[in-house]
RNA sequence: GGGAGAGUUCCCGAGCGGCCAAAGGGGGCAGACUGUAAAUCUGUUGUCUACGACUUCAGUGGUUCGAAUCCACUCUCUCCCA
């Protein structure tokens, strides 16, 4: 089977321009291809993490990456599935952004001779000249052509700004520009950039008579259909110190039913014949499944020692024996206590467990809040450092355990 | 440039000058049930020194005993015409 056959199987593939030649291409190592990342903070995320093991997998099958920094497009923000304007970058953020981006991927691909090279397209559209570059590109494009792109479609009643209206063209550029000065074929991306990445190729037919390819990942989304990657709007981080490693694994470890053989398939490196097999499962068996999951992936991702740790101590959480070493934890200043007390609602804000007092206290008061396995329900109650010197054990609903230290 | 309309809490979206911290839905959080799942039911969802107090309805200023609601100007967005 070759590599273009298993991206199939695991059902990572959405749209290509063309099945036959990029079949061979990549299947024959002979693809050197690009994902463009906009850098818009300073850590990668879940959703990104299948772009990532794309590059991995494709990078195995002997296929050159090319990781793009999108320094330039970033600045002029992607209008695909948005609908506010993206704030503005300095020039700083995005080097230090990119900076974080290459030390977080070169956990999956290798760079260096001969290997995954990383480019930054502001090296090359910040200096483009407006006139010069509408001459050159201009003609190619068609607006009655671009309007009826899906990611502007949806923006026809909310409203477009030019700056945005023009990422397409920004993108379409580095297609070109890559295409030409690093003998760069292919890019791959997400499935909500495929107008995107067809403006790219067809400039590049336009302009110097080649074809050039595209294929785009299949958003991985929930049963629900929204994106996967993100709790309550936030995003699930791939930097430890953004999300840790405990939470990067309770996340995948929570994925409902339906996803799990989903996520697994698309996102772990298990054999195929394996994953068939797990396809059987059902009901409880599949809590196994999601273990698996949810280890794989922290693994991959924070490296096998954390990927134990945070096992580990999930396992002695939700089962009540074993290692609890781990579980995040808050390390009290002396400061925060008066006459040498701390009452819970403070010490539930000051360990991030609640947004406010009034949060905190609404927790207490509907029983969602055991302290050493004792369900708390008095808002007065109160700590004093005698107790908080041993260390105790805060229980916010079912799943979140938090370690208070003194 | 001319005309019409809109801006409400995390999101969508109601809102008569006082009974509005603001309906309803979504989402979130918690409780019950479970398998760290889903579905379902219940509670809750501005802040606080919490049976009370304080700050919110794009911004600024005004009218009024009293404004999310009325007036003026400003900003932003949408639609129609150019």
């Amino acid at each position: 089977m070759g590599i273009y056959e298993e991206l199939v199987a695991r059902g990572l593939i959405a749209q290509v321009t063309n099945e036959e030649e990029i079949r061979n291409m990549i299947n024959a190592g002979k693809a050197k291809f690009y994902i463009g990342f906009d850098c818009t903070a300073d850590s990668l995320t879940a959703g990104h993490f299948m772009a990532l093991t794309l590059m991995k997998r494709l990078q195995q099958a002997g296929n050159q990456p090319v990781a793009l920094i999108g320094g330039g497009t970033t600045m002029i923000g992607d209008p695909s599935g948005r609908t506010d304007m993206r704030k503005m970058l300095t020039k700083e953020d995005i080097d230090h952004n990119a900076e974080c981006f290459k030390r977080q991927m070169e956990r999956f691909i290798e760079f260096g001779e001969g290997k995954a090279i990383m480019v930054n397209n502001a090296d090359w559209l910040l200096n483009l000249n407006y006139v010069e570059l509408l001459r050159e590109v201009g003609p190619c494009f068609s607006v009655n052509n671009m309007l009826r792109a899906e990611c502007y479609k949806q923006r026809m009643e909310k409203g477009l700004s030019f700056l945005e209206f023009n990422y397409m063209i920004m993108q379409s550029y580095d297609f070109y520009y890559l295409f030409k000065n690093y003998g760069c074929n292919m890019q791959f991306g997400g499935d909500d950039q495929w107008s995107n990445m067809l403006g790219g190729t067809e400039l590049i037919r336009k302009k110097l008579g080649k074809d050039a390819h595209a294929m785009t990942i299949t958003l991985l989304t929930d049963s629900q259909g929204k994106k996967m990657g993100k709790t309550a709007g936030n995003a699930v981080w791939l930097d430890a110190n953004k999300t840790s490693p405990y939470d990067f694994y309770q996340y995948w470890r929570n994925v409902e039913d339906s996803d799990v053989m989903k996520c697994i398939r698309m996102l772990t490196f298990l054999p195929l014949e394996q994953i068939d097999e797990m396809d059987k499962w059902e009901g409880a068996q599949l809590n196994e499944a999601k273990e698996i999951l949810a280890y794989e992936l922290t693994n991959m991702v924070h490296g096998k020692e954390e990927a134990d740790k945070a096992q580990a101590t999930a396992r002695a959480l939700f089962s009540g024996a074993g290692d609890m070493e781990n579980m995040p934890s808050t390390k009290l200043d002396p400061a925060d206590l008066t006459d040498g007390r701390i009452g819970i609602l403070t010490l539930l804000v000051k360990a991030g467990l609640a947004p406010s007092n009034g949060e905190a206290r609404r927790l207490v008061q509907q029983g969602g809040i055991s302290v050493d396995d004792v369900k708390i329900t008095n808002p007065q109650t109160s700590y004093d450092s005698a107790a908080l010197g041993n260390g105790i054990v805060v229980k916010k609903g079912k799943k979140v355990f938090h370690k208070i230290t003194l």
